[in-house]
DNA sequence: AACTGCATGTAATTGGTTACATGATTCA
DNA sequence: TGAATCATGTAACCAATTACATGCAGTT
């Protein structure tokens, strides 16, 4: 299962609650796996109870950081490396893209265009985050992952691009 | 929900089983929506009791083939133009991308190999099924969809060589 | 007669989503 | 003192996965 490890790795750079853990999923982890804020209480008990995380510090307003231990540094590892990936692929986005052409010409540029959006403010909200990640010193390992997904939101948007002028063009040449 | 209307749309070109659709999911959809074999038959069932679907003929070995109503054409118009999209996203092999960073210059040396294996025969099917398609008379609406899935595959297999590279020219400078 | 591929499902379990429920702290 | 944000969870429901279960039709 993957929001275990997406959880696990999230948790690696230092002592963080559920909370914590939900915002970073909103922000770094939204183009590559997704997790509703109250999934995050239930991966941590889960976690802490397999022995992969433990409960190092209380705060104020019942605030519970966890943190991870070595046996969690050893099972993450050892699913990166030595489990099959599940090659399970859910995006709707592009699933609506998919679809885009069994609809009336009109209907389509309409569903493109919102596409096109919602892409632009992806992409830089992404260029946003790298930006503040490289001016910082040294370099989060994060980065990588980011900009796999801003080379992929990049290849979306151009396809749009692309879908929408030829819809306009030729509107019933479909392909 | 999504797997209702990627089966209804699936549906569209004729009537089908709900093991054609298992099958169409695994050739064509992959990339963008993934579904076990045996979910097609309660979603089927589902679309049916809605009056989206209905069962359209009797083959042999018990074959049941359903085709869309019009109820069914609407409703697929009503999602994609109406309905705001789910922009959740799941890609284990995105995810892992984004925490191959977390590990010895080693160990993502060698998940990255197997990532690059895996797009570079992904690469291949989808070019190899663009082709078969293009060949044929008249264009499939599918060949957009499936020349999006190509880019995306296209840009993540030049980051993993990127990837690849950079950790091998310099294993301690992640990013 | 054996094998491959076609064809359908159900049952049990786990995972994910929605709605609900509560309360503390900080800042304007 | 009121609003925003921090902070945690549970319960009910729906979706997805895994494992199981069955049998026909065509080919060699």
């Amino acid at each position: 299962m993957s929001l275990r490890h997406a959880v696990l790795a999230t948790l690696l750079p230092g002592p963080q609650s559920g909370y914590d853990l939900a915002k970073k999923f909103d922000e770094v982890m939204r183009g590559v796996w997704y997790a509703r804020r109250n999934q995050m209480y239930g991966e941590l008990a889960k976690l802490t109870e397999a022995g992969f995380a433990v409960q190092a510090a209380e705060g104020p307003r019942g605030r519970r950081a966890y943190s991870v231990t070595d046996e969690g540094r050893a099972e993450l590892r050892r699913w990166l490396v030595e489990t099959e990936p599940d090659r399970t692929v859910r995006d709707e986005t592009m699933l609506r893209a998919l679809l885009v052409s069994t609809l009336e010409p009109a209907d389509a540029l309409g569903v493109l265009a919102r596409e096109e959006d919602v892409l632009r403010t992806e992409l830089h909200a992404l260029r946003g985050y790298l930006d503040s990640l490289l001016a910082e010193p040294g370099t989060d390992p994060m980065v990588m992952g980011l900009s796999l997904r801003a080379h992929i939101v990049e290849g979306m948007l151009k396809w749009t691009t692309d879908a929408t002028r030829r819809f306009r063009a030729a509107p019933d040449a479909r392909g």
